[in-house]
DNA sequence: CTTGCTCTACGAAAAACTTCGTACTAATTT
DNA sequence: AAATTAGTACGAAGTTTTTCGTAGAGCAAG
């Protein structure tokens, strides 16, 4: 198979959640997601076996199949990941204005002081370097 | 039909393609979104249309049929659209945590000092609101 | 009036996602 | 050894989104 150059599409909402326990749990077996994931919203064992077959294709996540109980972990990186989403986000909804889109989210939803001070932190970081 | 009165599913990549039109442009025709739509990527007339007559239904526009033209314009305004959409991203990527949204937003798209100063002057704000 | 343009309505196909049932295989228990 | 349990593979159905084609109505020129 030919691997596309292009960006990669965002994950789907059932892809994100995979991905995120897996960030979470690192290598993991289906039992093992489908456990997690059940508990958050009742999910049929092989509707996460059948999505973890489709990300293995879609080089989401790797999968060791050298034991019984095949044995995934996530390919993309956590980091990357945000990146991507919050990028196309700004984008499709922001028109690029990073301000717009943060002071959207912090009316979202109360952000703690702690929260708050730890931006000022990275805006620092960030002119920081800049000067 | 009966209106539901738990949250409304985010608007999709077209819809919020035309949401975003309508806000811009307030009272538009479908001759009119479709121009703008076609010029930022190739689009069938009848295409725009339907997609507008489903976001009718879905009561995401609203339709003046008085001209043989419809008017459309967007029912939802746009802080409410984008404060949802970046709730959502927060809950779905982040675990709510604000600032590691803010942190991968700046790092996602190097962002001007103009902006910068924008967001600051937010978290006065709102840290002068909250004391 | 008839032809042609501008609209809306509607059906429907194609793709992407989600979800699950069934079949089959390998291991474990009795 | 037979029965139960734990797994994977696969097909397929249901839903949502995107995209158009075609039909038909209304109006305006010729």
């Amino acid at each position: 198979m030919i691997r596309k150059k292009t960006t990669r599409p965002r994950p789907t909402d059932g892809e994100l959640e995979i991905l995120r326990i897996l960030w979470e749990r690192g290598e993991s077996t289906v039992r093992e997601v489908h456990e997690v994931l059940d508990a958050r919203h009742p999910t049929g064992y092989t509707t996460v076996l059948k999505l973890l077959q489709i990300m293995t294709e879609k080089g989401l996540v790797e999968r060791d199949a050298s034991e019984r109980a095949h044995v995934y972990q996530a390919r993309i990186p956590r980091e990357d990941t945000e990146r991507q989403l919050v990028g196309d986000l700004l984008e499709r909804a922001f028109a690029g204005s990073a301000s717009s889109l943060v002071m959207r989210a912090l009316s979202s939803k109360r952000t703690s002081p702690e929260e708050l001070a730890r931006i000022r932190k990275h805006l620092d970081e960030i002119e920081g370097g800049r000067k």
